[in-house]
RNA sequence: GGCGGCAUAGCCAAGUGGUAAGGCACGGGUCUGCAAAACCCUUAUCCCCCGGUUCGAAUCCGGGUGCCGCCUCCA
C-alpha cells in the first residue's frame, strides 16, 4: 500500500515520501479571527484533519501546526467599528473557532501559533530578507522584491509578465515595483503596533506563515495546506519569502481544498448566504455535517443546500442504524453461527478494511472510503439478517466501524440515555403486544414517534432509535 | 486578456484506456399483527456535443457548447 498525494505544485499525484521516516510535518493556514467561522473555513479544517488522522492511522507521527492570524487589516477595522481591542476580538473568536471545529471533531493542532506571539521571529525573518537583498524598507514599510525571486508564480502557474498586468500600487505605498508585496506596514495613529527596526508597525499578511513554519517546523516541511483561494497570492508569497531566505524548498507537498457553494451560488457576504458553522451544527448533527463534507473529494467543489444536507442525513442514518443494531445484537445474541461462515465473514471484514485503506491511499478519497462503509453496513446487516449470529463477528464489525469512522472523524453511536418514562412506555407497549392489543401498542408507538423515538421490533426484541431531526 | 477547474441516471457522487462504485429517491418481492429496520431484484447499452488516436475511451488528442473559480480581501 502506497499513499499518493496530489501535489498542487506539480499538478499530479505523487507517492508520499516524508522527509524523515515515520514523521510528517504539516502546516495548515488557519483563519483570521475577526468573526465566527463559516463553512468555507470548516472545509479545510475537516479535510486536513482527516489527512492528519489518516496519516496517524497508517503509522506516522504527525506534527500539525495551524496558525491564527490575530492581527491584520480586517481585525483593525473590526476593532474600530466595535470599539473593542484587536486582541480582545481575536481572543474571543479564537475561542469560538475552537468550539466550532471541536463540534466537527477536528483534533486540536499540536501548535496553534498566533501572529502576535511570533513577532520577534517575523521581524528577524524580514531583517534577513533585507540582508539578502530580497526586501527593502521604504517610507517605514518593508516590501518583498518579487522579481528578484526566481520561480515566482510556480505554484499558481502565473507568469510574472501576466501578473504585472493586474498589479498596481495603492496610494500611500512606496513600492519599487507593482508586484512587490508588503512584509511590514507602518502603523497609522491609534492602530495596534509593534516596535521594529523600521519604526512602529505590524506585519504583512503573508510573512507570519513563513516565520511560523520556520520556527516550529523548519526550512522544509512535508505538507503545506489550505483553501484553493490561498494558492495565489498567499502561498505564492510564502514560497517566495521562505525559499528566498533559505534557498531550500518550503514544502514538498502543497494541498488545496476546493470551494464551497451555497445553493449553487458563490458564498459571499454580498449575497447574504454565508453559513456559519455555529448555526449549522445546531441545525444538523455535526456528525452529519462532517460526513457530508467528506462525501465529496476534498479537491472538488462542494455545494451546500438543505436538500443535500437532508440527503446526507438520510444516508448517514443508514450507517448509524446498522451500527447501533450491531450494538444491540451484541447485547442480546448468543454464539450460534457456524465456524465456516464466521471465517468467511472475517475474510470479508479484512477485505473491507483493505479497500478502505486503498481508497484513502489514493489522495484521501473519502468519497470512496465512505462507499466502503456502506458496503460494510450491507455485510453487517446480512450477518444480522441470519438470526444466528456470532458475538465475535458482531464485535469485529463494530470494531471495523469504530476504526474506520475514527479515521474520517465521525461517530455512529447514538446516545443510549432514555427517560424512565420512555422506558416504561416501551415496556407497556410490549405487554400490550403480548396480549395482541395492537391498538394500544400502536398508539404508544405513535406517541413515542412524536417524542422523536422510533421503534423497531426485531426477532431479538425491541430496538429504539432517535428520529432524524430534519424530516 | 492571462491562469485553472468542472460537465457521469430524478438528485448527490466515485471512476481518468479494458467495457459504468456507493448513497438518496422510485418500483417489485421477502420478512412483520401492522410498521420500522433489513435482505433480494430492478433502475445510465452509456458518461455535454462533434471529430480523431486505439483491438478497445466516460477516460487520451483536436475543436465546440455550457457552468464556475483565481488574477483584489477571501478557506
Amino acid at each position: 500500500m502506497t499513499l499518493k498525494v496530489y501535489n498542487s505544485l506539480t499538478r499530479q499525484k505523487e507517492i508520499f515520501k516524508p522527509i524523515e521516516e515515520g514523521k510528517v510535518k504539516m502546516y495548515v493556514c488557519g483563519p483570521t479571527v475577526y468573526n465566527y467561522i463559516h463553512i468555507g473555513n470548516a472545509r479545510p479544517a475537516v479535510a486536513f484533519d482527516t489527512v492528519r488522522r489518516y496519516l496517524e492511522y497508517i503509522g506516522y507521527d504527525v506534527l500539525y501546526v495551524s496558525n491564527f492570524t490575530d492581527v491584520d487589516d480586517r481585525l483593525i477595522n473590526a476593532s474600530k467599528e466595535r470599539g473593542e481591542s484587536v486582541l480582545d476580538i481575536a481572543e474571543r473568536f479564537i475561542g469560538a473557532y475552537k468550539e466550532d471545529v471541536h463540534a466537527l471533531h477536528v483534533k486540536e493542532a499540536d501548535i496553534h501559533p498566533r501572529a502576535t506571539e511570533t513577532m520577534d521571529e517575523i521581524i528577524l525573518f524580514i531583517e534577513r530578507l533585507i540582508e539578502k537583498g530580497y526586501a527593502y524598507e521604504s517610507g517605514g514599510d518593508v516590501y518583498f522584491r518579487t522579481k528578484r525571486f526566481n520561480g515566482y508564480g510556480k505554484l499558481s502557474q502565473q507568469s510574472i509578465d501576466e501578473l504585472k498586468v493586474g498589479a498596481r500600487i495603492e496610494i500611500g505605498e512606496h513600492k519599487e515595483d507593482p508586484l512587490d508585496f508588503t512584509l511590514w506596514k507602518t502603523a497609522k495613529p491609534g492602530e495596534i503596533k509593534w516596535e521594529s527596526p523600521w519604526g512602529e508597525g505590524r506585519p504583512g499578511w503573508h510573512i507570519e506563515c513563513s516565520a511560523m513554519v520556520e520556527k516550529y517546523l523548519g526550512n522544509t516541511i512535508d505538507i503545506h495546506a489550505g483553501g484553493q483561494d490561498l494558492a495565489f497570492p498567499h502561498h505564492e508569497n510564502e514560497i517566495a519569502q521562505s525559499e528566498a531566505l533559505h534557498d531550500e524548498t518550503m514544502a514538498n507537498y502543497w494541498m488545496h481544498n476546493g470551494y464551497i457553494r451555497i445553493n449553487n451560488e458563490k458564498m459571499s457576504k454580498s449575497l447574504g448566504n454565508v453559513i456559519l458553522v455555529h448555526d449549522l451544527v445546531r441545525q444538523y448533527d455535526p456528525n452529519v455535517v462532517r460526513f457530508f463534507i467528506q462525501t465529496v473529494h476534498y479537491r472538488h467543489p462542494i455545494n451546500f443546500s438543505d436538500d443535500l444536507l437532508k440527503g446526507a442525513e438520510q444516508a448517514f442514518d443508514r450507517l448509524r442504524t446498522t451500527y447501533n443494531n450491531l450494538l444491540h445484537r451484541l447485547e442480546v445474541s448468543a454464539d450460534l453461527l457456524d465456524a465456516e461462515t464466521t471465517d468467511a465473514y472475517k475474510e470479508t471484514i479484512a477485505e473491507l478494511k483493505a479497500r478502505f485503506i486503498k481508497e484513502m491511499d489514493d489522495d484521501f478519497n473519502t468519497a470512496n472510503a465512505i462507499s466502503v462503509l456502506f458496503d460494510a453496513a450491507k455485510e453487517a446487516n446480512k450477518v444480522m439478517q441470519a438470526d444466528n449470529s456470532s458475538r465475535d463477528l458482531l464485535q469485529r464489525f463494530i470494531d471495523l466501524f469504530d476504526e474506520l469512522t475514527g479515521v474520517l472523524g465521525f461517530e455512529l453511536k447514538q446516545a443510549v440515555l432514555l427517560d424512565e418514562e420512555i422506558e416504561q412506555l416501551i415496556e407497556r407497549r410490549e405487554a400490550a403486544r403480548k396480549t395482541r392489543d395492537f391498538q394500544t401498542a400502536d398508539s404508544i408507538r405513535d406517541a413515542l414517534k412524536e417524542k422523536g423515538i422510533v421503534l423497531e421490533d426485531t426477532p431479538q426484541g425491541v430496538r429504539w432509535k432517535r428520529a432524524l431531526v430534519n424530516e
